[in-house]
DNA sequence: ATAATTATGGACTAATTGGTCCAAAATGTG
DNA sequence: CACATTTTGGACCAATTAGTCCATAATTAT
């Protein structure tokens, strides 16, 4: 029988990610996928080939999309600084916010898997460039428009920053209070001044 | 028949902890932990009770041993940023170095486990928290003896050196990079001047 | 040496794991 | 309507999971 005809993959992919980003990728069941996915075993294996396939393509589909969101964030024209500032807030408050503590899929999965799943850890570390890009990025246009500091190496500053996000989803797991991510955060963007 | 007498049940712990610390929680099984903690399946059931407990308990012994460790260094009579500067060398050479891509096993727990462990959580959340203390004490002794300006909040400051290292640790697992941990590294430390 | 204690190996669960296979059923196509 | 295609549910698999239990064996205390 034919799937049903409006069927769509890149949901499902999208359904898997959520699951192995709440769960993490070993604590994920067959079952958990593809209930989440609403399709049969057979269609499972058919369409996506194993548990491990799905997995770095959910990864891939992360960074096609949660990725992609905040590399389009340097494309806006307010003040760079200002944006930079923006993806903190945006990270510090849904790092507090009742159900946000599943962090960032990228950073879960680094933790989990990178060790042990070379492949996973290549996906992986292309997801962190591209938000080490983005602020790249943003950090030369602040430069260019006068609020940063041409003293400062934009490649160091950008890879310092992708970490110091990194570590506050970090932290914020095991404990996630507002006024400790807050002032880890504005402390860490202290150094754009 | 009794135990023999020179079995060593901190020892098993730390076996049971460098497992975990390795493989993460979920991917830990039963007869990885026997196998390493060199017992019985009977005598484990019998001493710790579960996989969960020796999980707790593992977690307890990092704090105790490892992440004392850390804090023993708040005590050593350098001058306070150079002890800083060396908790982050000390980080930044063992993600580097062969084999040393566990990073923290506060971090690892905290990433896969704390979101569904509550218990875990807390117990982490403690581990953290000394991390915390002990950068702050640094901070203080750091004003005290003038090297670090009297206009910066210790706690805030120590909980953004808490959270740029563990930052470190997860982008260093998917990238083990010395240059980009270094750059991190370095530009996260100029805070203190 | 004997008795009391205590740890052991290994048999045993019941459930679940990821994964395969196929006959049946639904669909698209002529 | 009939034919080919495609997806399905569900049976099945072997391995593994965490965990229990007990008769045996080794140790300690008397």
């Amino acid at each position: 029988m034919a799937r049903p005809r409006e069927f769509d993959t890149t949901e499902a992919l999208n359904q898997a990610m959520q699951v192995f980003w709440s769960k993490g990728y070993e604590a994920t069941s067959l079952s958990d996928l593809i209930g989440a996915m609403e399709l049969s075993k057979s269609s499972f294996y058919d369409t996506f080939g194993s548990k491990h396939e799905v997995f770095l393509a959910a990864i891939e589909h992360y960074k096609k999309t949660v990725t992609a969101q905040v590399s389009a964030v340097s494309t806006l024209d307010s003040p760079a600084c200002k944006l930079i500032e923006s993806l903190f807030e945006r990270v510090v408050s849904r790092m507090t916010e009742e159900g946000g503590q599943r962090g960032c899929f990228l950073n879960n999965c680094a933790v989990e898997v990178a060790l042990h799943d070379p492949t996973a850890a290549k996906l992986i570390g292309g997801g962190f460039a591209i938000v080490e890009d983005t602020f790249m990025a943003l950090v030369e246009r602040g430069q260019r428009e006068g609020e940063i500091g041409l003293d400062k190496d934009p490649r160091a500053l950008a890879r310092y920053l992708t970490s110091s996000l990194n570590g506050l989803m970090v932290v914020g797991k095991a404990n996630p209070d507002l006024e400790a991510l807050s002032d880890g955060a504005r402390t860490a963007l202290t150094i754009l001044d």
